[in-house]
DNA sequence: AAATAAATTGACATATCAGTCAATATATGG
DNA sequence: CCATATATTGACTGATATGTCAATTTATTT
Protein backbone atom coordinates (compact mmCIF):
# COMPACT_ATOMS: atom_id res chain seq x y z
CA UNK A 1 0.00 0.00 0.00
CA UNK A 2 1.44 3.36 -0.89
CA UNK A 3 2.16 6.12 1.53
CA UNK A 4 -0.62 8.36 0.26
CA UNK A 5 -3.50 5.68 0.68
CA UNK A 6 -2.41 5.10 4.22
CA UNK A 7 -2.56 8.77 4.71
CA UNK A 8 -6.09 8.82 3.17
CA UNK A 9 -6.67 6.45 5.63
CA UNK A 10 -5.73 8.47 8.67
CA UNK A 11 -7.72 11.64 7.91
CA UNK A 12 -10.64 9.32 6.98
CA UNK A 13 -10.28 7.73 10.00
CA UNK A 14 -9.62 10.94 11.68
CA UNK A 15 -13.02 12.57 9.84
CA UNK A 16 -15.22 9.80 11.47
CA UNK A 17 -13.95 9.98 15.04
CA UNK A 18 -13.74 14.26 15.21
CA UNK A 19 -17.07 14.20 13.76
CA UNK A 20 -18.51 11.63 16.24
CA UNK A 21 -17.13 12.33 19.35
CA UNK A 22 -15.70 16.24 18.61
CA UNK A 23 -11.74 17.47 19.13
CA UNK A 24 -11.49 17.04 22.93
CA UNK A 25 -12.77 13.61 22.94
CA UNK A 26 -11.00 12.30 19.95
CA UNK A 27 -8.06 9.70 21.46
CA UNK A 28 -5.52 9.35 18.69
CA UNK A 29 -5.56 5.56 19.56
CA UNK A 30 -9.19 5.45 18.28
CA UNK A 31 -8.23 7.00 14.60
CA UNK A 32 -5.48 4.65 14.63
CA UNK A 33 -7.46 1.60 15.53
CA UNK A 34 -10.25 3.44 12.89
CA UNK A 35 -8.06 3.84 10.11
CA UNK A 36 -6.47 0.27 10.63
CA UNK A 37 -2.75 1.43 11.40
CA UNK A 38 -0.83 1.60 14.63
CA UNK A 39 -1.00 4.43 16.73
CA UNK A 40 2.47 5.36 15.81
CA UNK A 41 1.97 5.65 12.18
CA UNK A 42 -0.42 8.57 13.10
CA UNK A 43 2.25 10.29 14.27
CA UNK A 44 4.61 9.81 11.52
CA UNK A 45 2.49 11.80 9.14
CA UNK A 46 0.73 14.22 10.99
CA UNK A 47 2.74 15.26 13.83
CA UNK A 48 -0.09 15.93 17.05
CA UNK A 49 -3.48 16.19 17.44
CA UNK A 50 -3.91 19.64 16.31
CA UNK A 51 -1.58 19.35 13.34
CA UNK A 52 -4.18 16.48 11.88
CA UNK A 53 -7.45 18.45 12.86
CA UNK A 54 -5.68 21.39 10.95
CA UNK A 55 -5.35 19.43 8.03
CA UNK A 56 -8.65 18.54 7.85
CA UNK A 57 -9.78 22.15 8.45
CA UNK A 58 -7.22 23.82 5.90
CA UNK A 59 -8.85 21.15 3.42
CA UNK A 60 -12.16 22.74 4.55
CA UNK A 61 -11.04 26.40 3.75
CA UNK A 62 -9.08 25.57 0.73
CA UNK A 63 -12.21 23.69 -1.04
CA UNK A 64 -14.62 26.67 -0.06
CA UNK A 65 -12.01 30.04 -1.13
CA UNK A 66 -11.28 27.86 -4.43
CA UNK A 67 -14.56 28.04 -4.73
CA UNK A 68 -15.73 31.56 -3.73
CA UNK A 69 -13.08 32.35 -6.33
CA UNK A 70 -13.77 31.10 -8.84
CA UNK A 71 -17.57 32.26 -8.23
CA UNK A 72 -16.55 36.37 -7.73
CA UNK A 73 -15.57 36.25 -11.28
CA UNK A 74 -18.66 34.84 -12.83
CA UNK A 75 -20.59 37.07 -14.51
CA UNK A 76 -24.05 35.72 -12.71
CA UNK A 77 -26.09 38.15 -11.50
CA UNK A 78 -26.23 38.35 -7.57
CA UNK A 79 -28.91 36.30 -6.44
CA UNK A 80 -27.66 33.57 -8.16
CA UNK A 81 -24.42 33.50 -6.50
CA UNK A 82 -26.26 33.25 -3.32
CA UNK A 83 -28.14 30.69 -4.53
CA UNK A 84 -24.65 28.95 -5.54
CA UNK A 85 -23.32 29.61 -2.31
CA UNK A 86 -25.90 27.88 -0.25
CA UNK A 87 -26.27 24.91 -3.19
CA UNK A 88 -21.86 24.90 -3.36
CA UNK A 89 -22.59 24.15 0.88
CA UNK A 90 -25.29 21.75 0.66
CA UNK A 91 -23.42 19.93 -1.59
CA UNK A 92 -20.48 19.52 0.74
CA UNK A 93 -22.79 17.79 3.13
CA UNK A 94 -23.82 15.39 0.88
CA UNK A 95 -20.16 14.43 -0.30
CA UNK A 96 -18.44 14.90 3.01
CA UNK A 97 -21.39 14.78 5.72
CA UNK A 98 -18.24 14.63 8.34
CA UNK A 99 -16.60 17.55 7.16
CA UNK A 100 -19.65 19.78 7.23
CA UNK A 101 -20.10 18.10 10.61
CA UNK A 102 -17.20 19.16 11.76
CA UNK A 103 -17.09 22.74 10.79
CA UNK A 104 -20.52 23.52 12.07
CA UNK A 105 -19.73 21.86 15.42
CA UNK A 106 -15.58 22.58 16.08
CA UNK A 107 -14.91 24.90 13.56
CA UNK A 108 -16.95 27.85 13.41
CA UNK A 109 -16.36 28.12 17.41
CA UNK A 110 -13.80 26.78 19.35
CA UNK A 111 -11.02 27.73 16.24
CA UNK A 112 -12.55 31.07 15.49
CA UNK A 113 -13.15 32.36 19.64
CA UNK A 114 -9.65 30.56 20.91
CA UNK A 115 -7.52 31.17 18.14
CA UNK A 116 -5.51 34.21 15.46
CA UNK A 117 -5.57 31.67 12.61
CA UNK A 118 -9.13 30.15 13.19
CA UNK A 119 -10.45 33.79 12.80
CA UNK A 120 -7.86 35.25 10.00
CA UNK A 121 -9.93 31.83 8.06
CA UNK A 122 -13.42 33.04 8.89
CA UNK A 123 -12.82 36.51 8.34
CA UNK A 124 -11.93 36.18 4.91
CA UNK A 125 -14.82 33.62 4.06
CA UNK A 126 -17.27 36.67 5.69
CA UNK A 127 -14.87 39.30 3.46
CA UNK A 128 -15.56 37.11 0.36
CA UNK A 129 -19.23 36.71 0.93
CA UNK A 130 -19.26 41.01 1.78
CA UNK A 131 -18.20 41.57 -1.62
CA UNK A 132 -21.07 39.77 -3.16
CA UNK A 133 -23.56 41.83 -1.34
CA UNK A 134 -21.62 44.91 -2.11
CA UNK A 135 -22.16 44.07 -5.64
CA UNK A 136 -25.71 43.68 -5.62
CA UNK A 137 -26.17 46.99 -3.93
CA UNK A 138 -23.76 48.74 -6.32
CA UNK A 139 -25.86 47.23 -8.91
CA UNK A 140 -29.04 47.78 -7.13
CA UNK A 141 -30.52 44.77 -6.24
CA UNK A 142 -30.23 44.80 -2.82
CA UNK A 143 -31.29 47.70 -0.82
CA UNK A 144 -28.26 50.27 0.42
CA UNK A 145 -29.69 51.06 3.56
CA UNK A 146 -28.36 47.91 5.62
CA UNK A 147 -24.42 47.99 5.87
CA UNK A 148 -23.19 44.84 3.02
CA UNK A 149 -21.59 43.07 6.24
CA UNK A 150 -24.74 43.40 8.20
CA UNK A 151 -26.13 41.72 4.98
CA UNK A 152 -23.33 39.23 4.93
CA UNK A 153 -24.40 37.99 8.80
CA UNK A 154 -27.83 37.51 8.51
CA UNK A 155 -27.41 35.49 4.95
CA UNK A 156 -24.55 33.45 6.41
CA UNK A 157 -26.13 32.97 10.49
CA UNK A 158 -29.26 31.61 8.30
CA UNK A 159 -27.23 29.12 5.89
CA UNK A 160 -25.29 28.58 9.59
CA UNK A 161 -28.42 27.24 11.17
CA UNK A 162 -29.96 25.16 8.75
CA UNK A 163 -26.33 23.25 8.10
CA UNK A 164 -26.63 22.71 11.72
CA UNK A 165 -30.16 21.06 11.84
CA UNK A 166 -29.24 18.96 8.99
CA UNK A 167 -26.10 17.44 10.49
CA UNK A 168 -27.48 17.00 14.04
CA UNK A 169 -30.22 15.11 12.45
CA UNK A 170 -27.75 13.47 10.59
CA UNK A 171 -30.62 13.88 7.69
CA UNK A 172 -29.83 12.46 4.02
CA UNK A 173 -30.31 15.40 1.71
CA UNK A 174 -32.59 14.93 -0.96
CA UNK A 175 -33.11 16.54 -3.97
CA UNK A 176 -36.14 18.02 -3.43
CA UNK A 177 -35.21 18.80 0.33
CA UNK A 178 -31.78 20.70 -1.26
CA UNK A 179 -34.88 22.84 -3.29
CA UNK A 180 -37.37 23.90 -0.42
CA UNK A 181 -33.88 25.06 1.77
CA UNK A 182 -32.50 26.84 -1.00
CA UNK A 183 -35.84 28.08 -2.21
CA UNK A 184 -36.87 28.84 1.48
CA UNK A 185 -33.64 30.95 2.04
CA UNK A 186 -33.04 33.23 -0.72
CA UNK A 187 -36.80 34.23 -0.82
CA UNK A 188 -37.36 34.95 2.88
CA UNK A 189 -33.52 36.96 2.34
CA UNK A 190 -34.56 38.84 -0.71
CA UNK A 191 -38.09 39.48 -0.28
CA UNK A 192 -38.93 39.06 3.16
CA UNK A 193 -40.98 36.97 6.16
CA UNK A 194 -43.59 39.74 5.88
CA UNK A 195 -46.87 38.31 4.27
CA UNK B 1 -18.44 35.37 54.86
CA UNK B 2 -21.40 33.66 53.79
CA UNK B 3 -22.07 30.00 52.10
CA UNK B 4 -23.99 31.88 48.97
CA UNK B 5 -21.40 34.14 48.54
CA UNK B 6 -18.29 32.34 48.24
CA UNK B 7 -20.70 30.06 45.76
CA UNK B 8 -21.50 33.29 43.57
CA UNK B 9 -17.58 33.88 43.69
CA UNK B 10 -16.75 30.83 42.58
CA UNK B 11 -19.72 31.20 39.46
CA UNK B 12 -18.58 34.54 38.48
CA UNK B 13 -14.39 33.19 38.70
CA UNK B 14 -15.55 30.62 36.68
CA UNK B 15 -17.79 32.84 34.04
CA UNK B 16 -14.83 34.68 33.95
CA UNK B 17 -12.07 31.32 33.13
CA UNK B 18 -14.52 29.30 30.61
CA UNK B 19 -15.09 32.31 28.25
CA UNK B 20 -11.15 33.36 28.38
CA UNK B 21 -10.44 29.59 27.90
CA UNK B 22 -12.77 27.65 26.83
CA UNK B 23 -14.25 24.53 28.56
CA UNK B 24 -11.47 22.00 27.83
CA UNK B 25 -8.73 24.62 28.63
CA UNK B 26 -10.47 25.54 32.03
CA UNK B 27 -8.41 24.58 35.14
CA UNK B 28 -10.03 24.51 38.35
CA UNK B 29 -7.39 25.05 39.93
CA UNK B 30 -7.50 29.00 38.05
CA UNK B 31 -11.78 28.97 39.07
CA UNK B 32 -10.22 28.35 42.68
CA UNK B 33 -7.43 31.29 42.26
CA UNK B 34 -9.53 33.56 39.93
CA UNK B 35 -12.15 33.29 43.23
CA UNK B 36 -9.90 33.55 45.78
CA UNK B 37 -10.62 30.24 47.69
CA UNK B 38 -9.21 27.26 48.21
CA UNK B 39 -9.18 24.42 45.42
CA UNK B 40 -11.11 22.04 47.55
CA UNK B 41 -13.85 24.50 47.97
CA UNK B 42 -14.85 24.41 44.28
CA UNK B 43 -15.29 20.37 44.76
CA UNK B 44 -17.33 21.09 48.04
CA UNK B 45 -20.07 22.93 46.32
CA UNK B 46 -19.46 22.14 42.36
CA UNK B 47 -19.20 18.50 42.53
CA UNK B 48 -16.80 18.56 39.65
CA UNK B 49 -16.13 20.79 36.31
CA UNK B 50 -18.81 19.76 34.21
CA UNK B 51 -21.45 20.51 37.14
CA UNK B 52 -20.01 24.03 37.57
CA UNK B 53 -20.02 24.54 33.65
CA UNK B 54 -24.23 23.09 33.76
CA UNK B 55 -24.72 25.14 36.83
CA UNK B 56 -23.70 28.37 34.24
CA UNK B 57 -25.23 26.91 31.61
CA UNK B 58 -28.61 26.15 33.06
CA UNK B 59 -28.58 29.52 34.44
CA UNK B 60 -28.77 30.63 30.93
CA UNK B 61 -31.51 28.52 29.66
CA UNK B 62 -33.93 29.45 32.70
CA UNK B 63 -33.55 33.11 32.13
CA UNK B 64 -34.19 32.68 28.80
CA UNK B 65 -36.72 29.97 28.79
CA UNK B 66 -39.07 32.17 31.70
CA UNK B 67 -38.55 35.48 29.14
CA UNK B 68 -39.59 33.79 26.51
CA UNK B 69 -42.74 32.42 28.53
CA UNK B 70 -43.60 36.08 29.53
CA UNK B 71 -43.29 37.00 26.03
CA UNK B 72 -45.34 34.47 24.59
CA UNK B 73 -48.49 35.32 26.05
CA UNK B 74 -48.21 39.36 26.07
CA UNK B 75 -50.47 40.59 23.40
CA UNK B 76 -47.72 42.68 21.59
CA UNK B 77 -47.66 42.24 17.63
CA UNK B 78 -45.51 39.59 15.60
CA UNK B 79 -43.31 42.04 14.82
CA UNK B 80 -42.97 43.66 17.98
CA UNK B 81 -41.92 40.09 20.15
CA UNK B 82 -39.28 39.41 17.64
CA UNK B 83 -37.67 42.88 17.84
CA UNK B 84 -38.05 42.02 22.03
CA UNK B 85 -36.45 38.75 21.61
CA UNK B 86 -32.98 40.47 19.83
CA UNK B 87 -33.42 43.20 22.17
CA UNK B 88 -33.15 40.49 25.06
CA UNK B 89 -30.03 38.68 23.87
CA UNK B 90 -28.61 42.19 23.00
CA UNK B 91 -29.33 43.29 26.34
CA UNK B 92 -27.87 40.09 27.95
CA UNK B 93 -24.90 40.60 26.29
CA UNK B 94 -24.54 44.17 28.32
CA UNK B 95 -25.15 42.67 31.11
CA UNK B 96 -23.31 39.55 31.34
CA UNK B 97 -21.08 39.43 28.21
CA UNK B 98 -18.74 36.60 29.58
CA UNK B 99 -22.30 34.63 29.77
CA UNK B 100 -23.28 35.56 26.49
CA UNK B 101 -19.91 34.45 25.24
CA UNK B 102 -20.19 30.85 26.71
CA UNK B 103 -23.39 30.24 25.32
CA UNK B 104 -22.19 31.50 21.81
CA UNK B 105 -18.96 29.80 21.82
CA UNK B 106 -19.25 26.67 24.28
CA UNK B 107 -22.99 25.86 24.14
CA UNK B 108 -24.18 26.26 21.07
CA UNK B 109 -21.72 23.58 20.08
CA UNK B 110 -20.72 20.87 21.97
CA UNK B 111 -23.26 20.56 24.40
CA UNK B 112 -26.14 20.71 21.49
CA UNK B 113 -24.10 18.12 19.41
CA UNK B 114 -23.09 15.60 22.18
CA UNK B 115 -25.19 15.65 24.81
CA UNK B 116 -28.91 14.78 24.29
CA UNK B 117 -29.90 17.33 27.60
CA UNK B 118 -27.54 20.03 25.21
CA UNK B 119 -30.13 19.63 22.26
CA UNK B 120 -33.14 19.45 24.47
CA UNK B 121 -32.60 22.84 25.63
CA UNK B 122 -31.93 24.28 22.19
CA UNK B 123 -35.20 22.48 20.89
CA UNK B 124 -36.77 24.23 23.32
CA UNK B 125 -35.63 27.66 22.42
CA UNK B 126 -36.33 26.96 18.92
CA UNK B 127 -39.55 26.29 19.36
CA UNK B 128 -41.19 29.05 21.44
CA UNK B 129 -39.44 30.86 19.03
CA UNK B 130 -41.17 29.23 15.89
CA UNK B 131 -43.95 29.73 17.97
CA UNK B 132 -43.55 32.85 17.31
CA UNK B 133 -43.35 32.75 13.82
CA UNK B 134 -46.85 30.39 13.38
CA UNK B 135 -48.66 33.06 15.41
CA UNK B 136 -47.44 35.48 12.63
CA UNK B 137 -48.88 33.82 10.03
CA UNK B 138 -52.12 32.56 11.68
CA UNK B 139 -52.09 36.30 11.97
CA UNK B 140 -51.59 37.10 7.99
CA UNK B 141 -48.37 39.45 9.24
CA UNK B 142 -46.27 36.67 7.88
CA UNK B 143 -45.64 34.50 4.49
CA UNK B 144 -47.52 31.08 4.70
CA UNK B 145 -45.16 29.69 1.93
CA UNK B 146 -42.42 28.96 4.18
CA UNK B 147 -42.36 26.72 6.95
CA UNK B 148 -42.38 28.58 10.18
CA UNK B 149 -39.52 26.48 11.43
CA UNK B 150 -37.46 27.78 8.04
CA UNK B 151 -38.57 31.30 9.57
CA UNK B 152 -37.20 30.47 12.95
CA UNK B 153 -33.72 29.11 11.56
CA UNK B 154 -32.88 32.33 9.19
CA UNK B 155 -33.97 34.38 12.08
CA UNK B 156 -32.10 33.26 15.05
CA UNK B 157 -29.39 32.35 12.62
CA UNK B 158 -29.18 35.86 11.51
CA UNK B 159 -28.86 37.06 15.73
CA UNK B 160 -26.50 34.00 16.56
CA UNK B 161 -23.65 35.70 13.85
CA UNK B 162 -24.39 38.85 15.64
CA UNK B 163 -23.76 37.85 18.78
CA UNK B 164 -21.06 36.07 17.41
CA UNK B 165 -19.28 39.18 15.72
CA UNK B 166 -20.07 41.11 19.11
CA UNK B 167 -18.30 38.42 21.09
CA UNK B 168 -14.90 38.15 19.03
CA UNK B 169 -14.69 41.55 19.09
CA UNK B 170 -15.50 42.23 22.37
CA UNK B 171 -17.38 44.93 21.54
CA UNK B 172 -19.16 47.10 24.00
CA UNK B 173 -22.61 48.23 22.91
CA UNK B 174 -23.93 51.21 22.32
CA UNK B 175 -27.50 52.48 22.95
CA UNK B 176 -26.86 53.18 18.46
CA UNK B 177 -25.45 50.41 18.03
CA UNK B 178 -28.46 48.60 19.25
CA UNK B 179 -30.99 50.24 17.30
CA UNK B 180 -28.84 49.77 14.07
CA UNK B 181 -28.44 46.03 14.79
CA UNK B 182 -32.17 45.43 16.22
CA UNK B 183 -33.20 47.38 13.02
CA UNK B 184 -31.00 46.41 10.87
CA UNK B 185 -31.97 42.56 11.49
CA UNK B 186 -35.82 43.03 12.00
CA UNK B 187 -35.92 45.23 8.31
CA UNK B 188 -34.03 42.50 6.57
CA UNK B 189 -35.76 39.52 8.08
CA UNK B 190 -39.44 41.26 7.60
CA UNK B 191 -38.95 42.94 4.02
CA UNK B 192 -36.08 41.59 2.52
CA UNK B 193 -32.69 42.09 1.77
CA UNK B 194 -33.90 43.31 -2.40
CA UNK B 195 -33.70 47.41 -2.91
C1' DA C 1 -18.48 27.12 76.83
C1' DA C 2 -18.97 22.58 75.12
C1' DA C 3 -20.55 20.11 71.35
C1' DT C 4 -21.98 19.64 66.90
C1' DA C 5 -22.24 21.00 62.22
C1' DA C 6 -20.61 23.35 58.28
C1' DA C 7 -16.98 25.61 55.67
C1' DT C 8 -12.39 25.60 54.05
C1' DT C 9 -7.80 24.05 53.06
C1' DG C 10 -4.07 22.01 49.99
C1' DA C 11 -1.29 17.97 49.48
C1' DC C 12 -1.83 13.67 47.28
C1' DA C 13 -3.38 9.64 44.60
C1' DT C 14 -5.02 8.24 40.27
C1' DA C 15 -6.16 8.01 35.60
C1' DT C 16 -5.62 9.49 31.20
C1' DC C 17 -3.48 10.42 26.93
C1' DA C 18 -0.35 12.80 23.87
C1' DG C 19 3.79 12.10 22.10
C1' DT C 20 8.52 9.42 21.82
C1' DC C 21 11.52 5.93 20.29
C1' DA C 22 14.04 1.88 19.40
C1' DA C 23 13.10 -2.06 16.86
C1' DT C 24 11.33 -4.31 12.72
C1' DA C 25 9.51 -4.72 8.14
C1' DT C 26 9.16 -3.19 3.51
C1' DA C 27 10.35 -0.67 -0.45
C1' DT C 28 13.78 1.66 -3.63
C1' DG C 29 17.92 2.40 -6.17
C1' DG C 30 22.51 1.48 -7.70
C1' DC D 1 21.88 -8.44 -4.03
C1' DC D 2 23.48 -5.18 -0.98
C1' DA D 3 22.68 -0.61 1.02
C1' DT D 4 19.98 2.99 2.14
C1' DA D 5 15.73 5.12 2.89
C1' DT D 6 11.20 4.97 4.16
C1' DA D 7 7.16 2.87 6.33
C1' DT D 8 5.27 0.69 10.35
C1' DT D 9 4.84 -1.06 14.95
C1' DG D 10 3.38 -0.77 19.98
C1' DA D 11 5.28 -0.52 24.53
C1' DC D 12 6.74 3.06 27.38
C1' DT D 13 7.31 7.84 29.42
C1' DG D 14 6.03 12.06 31.23
C1' DA D 15 3.12 15.68 31.97
C1' DT D 16 -1.19 17.16 33.28
C1' DA D 17 -5.28 17.97 35.75
C1' DT D 18 -9.35 15.96 37.96
C1' DG D 19 -11.19 14.56 41.99
C1' DT D 20 -10.40 12.79 47.04
C1' DC D 21 -9.75 13.27 51.82
C1' DA D 22 -8.06 13.90 56.36
C1' DA D 23 -7.04 17.82 58.89
C1' DT D 24 -8.19 22.51 60.36
C1' DT D 25 -10.80 26.55 60.91
C1' DT D 26 -15.09 28.92 61.53
C1' DA D 27 -20.02 29.12 62.54
C1' DT D 28 -24.21 27.46 65.02
C1' DT D 29 -26.78 25.37 68.44
C1' DT D 30 -27.82 23.91 73.16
Amino acid sequence: MAKNDKQELIIDAALEVFCEKGYANTRMADVARVAGVSYGLVYHYFGSKEVLFDVIVESWWDDLYAWLDMEKGAPAPVAQKLENLIRYLLDRYQNKPNLVSIFVTEVSRSSVYHTARGLAKFNKYFALTEEIMREGQDQGVLRKDVPPHYLTYIFLGAIEVFMSVMVLGKENLTNEREERTVNGIIQVFLNGAKA
